[in-house]
DNA sequence: CTCAAGAGCCTTTTT
DNA sequence: GGCTCTTGAG
């Protein structure tokens, strides 16, 4: 049997199994996705399931891509058949359908987070609250919790009590509802929750669904939340032959890797699966096919520690391996400019290209370093998440316009680009026409189609009636046979001069910005001939709407990656750098001082997360001190890392005395150079800093040698490459400092100060300097390089 | 109505 | 440090 060959006895149990509930826990890199597609596979072969009556659902169009694919190659024909696709895709592809039986129309638009944002702005203003006491942010993560949690507004508001704060928090949420409603959009949740609702009140839907997805996968089951379990378990009630109720659902997770809490993610529907299902089978998978068995045991060392958990080891045949990386730095430039180098290296030496890398830290923010240091290296990157391409503005605001042409019920969108690009409608006008809306319950848009009736307006009258015709003018041409998406997209950018607009900017940025919309040209013009039902623009606006960043990854392009340890999640490299790694950055400052303690193991999880996706060489790094929110912040290392045994790790650079002399009582002790000789017993001396360590150095080492390899990983510390020798700490001892408190000094950038304040932070100073024009700073005296005067 | 400068907030993570 | 929003002058 085909299908079988190659799996380990527990997939195989996992493939063979038939009908009924059945949990597979799978440690990272187990065969999670062989498992699922060879499933499917052996359903369709082997029990003869209709290969339409299967639902695969996965988080990300990238997994559901990749299964779609593998099942595609072993399944052949029917394969298209099999409903493979996101929770949120496969939510809207039933309310396309189905929509008009909750009162919306099926035009209805997807409103992303910025669109949620913007019409909470309208809101709290329409309810004249405070500002400053109720952020959008917060109002609308209260409204996202209790959507996941599937609480209505009603009875968000009679579990508020007496709580004032709740309850106003009720009234938004109440009025947000009915807004979206009035808009006929959805946001995200309610993508999981229309279609709870859709179900539960329309039995025949249900069952047509029921019937239809007579077997039902689950990946990455421990992120869903009450809502998701809620659906896949409406859905998963078939009907056997016999008229028994059968629940063929087949979840696959790690709640080892249970990383979106802060969305909703409940781990608890992993954790009781079994309670839920007392019917149900388990089947671990925890042999791994990804890492070398040093990094696995790094992984399990820290992972221990949490509490919430289901036991389990994962273990491999692979080979020990390199040593564990892990250099403290003294900042994030000297982090970046070293593990920068260090790719340089390994490439150049031939040793891996740079589709091998990884670079993963804890917050988006971080990576704008890594960025800089690596165009200084040259090396082609791309950073995965931060903005994706469809929140860019101007990509948002052409959308914009498409999506008042698809739906014009939709204000945010209509408001959004009213005055973009500049036609002289104002805030007063907004306002006015606004007004005019809600008196005669009408959208802001049919509002301003009325716009000769509406008071106070004359001024703008002209310009509101132009751009009505406007919209009004690209909707017929759309309805017109052989015009195209595209046309239409050209059509807006040539009327509004949106591009003409930009180019007379004639900036970087504005160039920057064409770009984009000609990359947006080239995405519909990719809809239109990949789409596989009859293009239309509604189905381009979903696609768009349900994208994320990590989606759009090729594997082909030889390029260096940078993102979140969350966007990594499924992903493995060669050689990854967990990056960042000290307390208040990762684990975060608001984990630590969060009341619940599982907050740490959430960051823990994460933190599991970011080394199981090394597969040969992992190196974890931290900075003694980084810029943050303008100032310059001190942190000790990540208490991650005190978890690690240190056999298994291989300290590197030159910072291990400062770093000594600055945590003196940590748990964790730095290695000295002879200690690192002898735990490193399966390679090569490394000890000898100053040549080995200095990446120019490398270069002339032989190809492929050991020591190129596994030294060259670590380009080391900028005081030794450049001659300083080995007495680090004298460089930046406090000898060299001949100025203290009361002192005038002078600083290239800053001009001539008192010094105010002087902290020791361990073979440096922190100097606080009151510059002449009321400017403070905090500096580090090693950097600052003040003169006395 | 538009633009420029300043204030304030932010940073935990995203479909 | 940077982004967005507010404020005030033209």
């Amino acid at each position: 049997m085909q299908i079988l060959e190659g799996l380990n006895p527990e997939q195989e149990k996992a493939v063979k199994h038939f009908k009924g509930p059945l949990l597979i826990l799978a440690g990272a890199g187990s065969g999670k996705t062989r498992v699922l597609t060879h499933r499917i596979a052996y359903l369709i072969q082997e029990y003869r399931v209709n290969p339409w009556n299967i639902l695969a659902l996965t988080f990300t169009n990238k997994a559901a891509g990749e299964m779609r694919e593998r099942v595609d190659t072993i399944v052949g024909e029917h394969a298209g058949d099999i409903w493979v696709s996101t929770f949120h895709s496969t939510c809207v592809r039933i309310l396309r359908r189905h929509i008009e039986a909750l009162g919306y129309e099926r035009s209805f638009t997807i409103y992303d987070s910025d669109d949620q944002r913007a019409l909470m702005r309208d809101i709290l203003k329409y309810l004249q609250l405070d500002p400053k006491k109720y952020k959008e942010r917060a109002v609308l993560s209260a409204i996202s919790s209790a959507k996941d949690e599937l609480i209505s507004p009603e009875q968000f508001e009679m579990r508020a009590q007496e709580d004032y704060a709740k309850k106003i928090y009720a009234r938004c949420y109440r009025e947000y509802e009915k807004r979206l409603h009035d808009s006929n959009a959805l946001d995200f949740d309610d993508l999981i929750c229309k279609t709870i609702q859709l179900f539960e009140e329309n039995e025949d839907i249900l069952s047509y669904y029921q019937n239809r997805f007579r077997f039902i996968l689950v990946d990455e089951y421990q992120d869903t939340n009450t809502a998701q379990f809620r659906l896949i378990s409406l859905m998963a009630n078939t009907a056997d032959d016999d008229g028994s109720i059968l629940h063929n659902l087949c979840v696959v997770g790690d709640d080892d890797q249970s990383i979106y809490k802060f969305r909703g993610a409940n781990i608890y529907n992993i954790l009781n699966f079994e309670s839920q299902y007392p019917e149900a089978n388990v089947i671990k998978l925890e042999e791994n096919y990804r890492s070398t068995q040093n990094i696995l045991e790094v992984a399990n060392a820290v992972i221990k520690n949490n509490s919430v958990r289901k036991e389990k080891a994962l273990w491999t045949e692979k080979p020990k391996g390199d040593a564990i990386y892990y250099t403290q730095y003294l900042n994030e430039y000297e982090e970046a400019g070293c593990i920068a180098d260090a790719i340089a290296s390994v490439v150049s030496n031939g040793l891996a290209s740079y589709k091998d890398f990884a670079i993963l830290y804890r917050t988006n923010a971080q990576s704008r370093v890594f960025e800089e240091k690596l165009i200084l290296q040259n090396i082609p990157y791309r950073i995965v998440g931060a903005i994706n391409f469809y929140q860019r503005r101007e990509i948002k605001d052409l959308l914009a316009y498409l999506r008042t042409i698809e739906n014009g019920l939709d204000d945010i969108s209509v408001k959004r680009i009213i005055n973009v690009p500049k036609r002289g409608i104002g805030l007063t006008t907004i306002d006015r026409i606004t007004n005019y809306a809600m008196e005669h319950e009408t959208s802001f848009y049919g509002a301003l189609q009325n716009y000769e009736y509406i008071d106070g307006i004359s001024r703008s009258a002209a310009k509101l009636g132009s751009f009505v015709s406007l919209i009004e003018s690209f909707k017929r041409h759309l309805a017109a046979p052989e015009y195209n998406l595209e046309d239409l997209l050209r059509e807006i950018i040539e009327e509004t001069g949106y591009v003409r607009l930009l180019k007379e900017e004639d900036s970087e940025d504005a160039e920057g910005r064409i770009e984009n919309i000609e990359e947006l040209i080239s995405k519909v013009v990719a809809y239109e001939e990949n789409c596989e039902e009859e293009p239309t623009l509604g189905g381009f606006l979903e696609e768009v709407a349900l994208v994320a960043d990590i989606d759009n990854v090729e594997e082909s392009s030889d390029i260096v990656l940078l993102m979140t340890l969350h966007s990594a999640k499924g992903l493995e490299f060669p050689y990854v750098y967990l990056t960042g790694m000290e307390d208040g950055i990762f684990p975060s400052y608001a984990s630590i001082m969060d009341d619940d303690a599982e907050a740490v193991e959430e960051e823990r999880r994460l933190c599991y997360v970011g080394i199981t996706r090394a597969m040969q060489k992992l190196s974890l790094s931290c900075a003694r001190c980084r810029f943050r929110n303008g100032e310059q912040q001190f942190n000790r290392p990540s208490r991650f890392i005190d978890e690690i045994p240190r056999y298994l790790m291989k300290q590197c650079g030159g910072m291990a005395q400062a770093a000594k002399n600055s945590f003196p009582s940590d748990k964790f002790t730095v290695l000295d150079s002879n200690s690192v000789s002898r735990t490193s017993s399966t390679k090569q001396n490394t000890t000898n800093y100053s040549s080995s360590w200095n990446p120019t150095a490398n270069k002339g080492a032989k190809k492929g040698g050991a020591m190129a390899d596994s030294t060259s990983l670590f380009a080391g510390n900028p005081y030794i490459s450049k001659g300083f020798g080995k007495n680090t700490s004298q460089t930046k001892s406090s000898s060299t400092v001949d100025y203290t408190v009361g002192d005038r000094v002078s600083h290239v950038r800053f001009g001539n100060g008192t010094v105010t304040e002087m902290k020791d932070t361990g073979g440096d100073y922190q100097v606080t300097v009151a510059f002449d024009g009321d400017i403070n700073r905090k500096m580090m005296a090693s950097f600052a390089k003040l003169k006395k005067l």
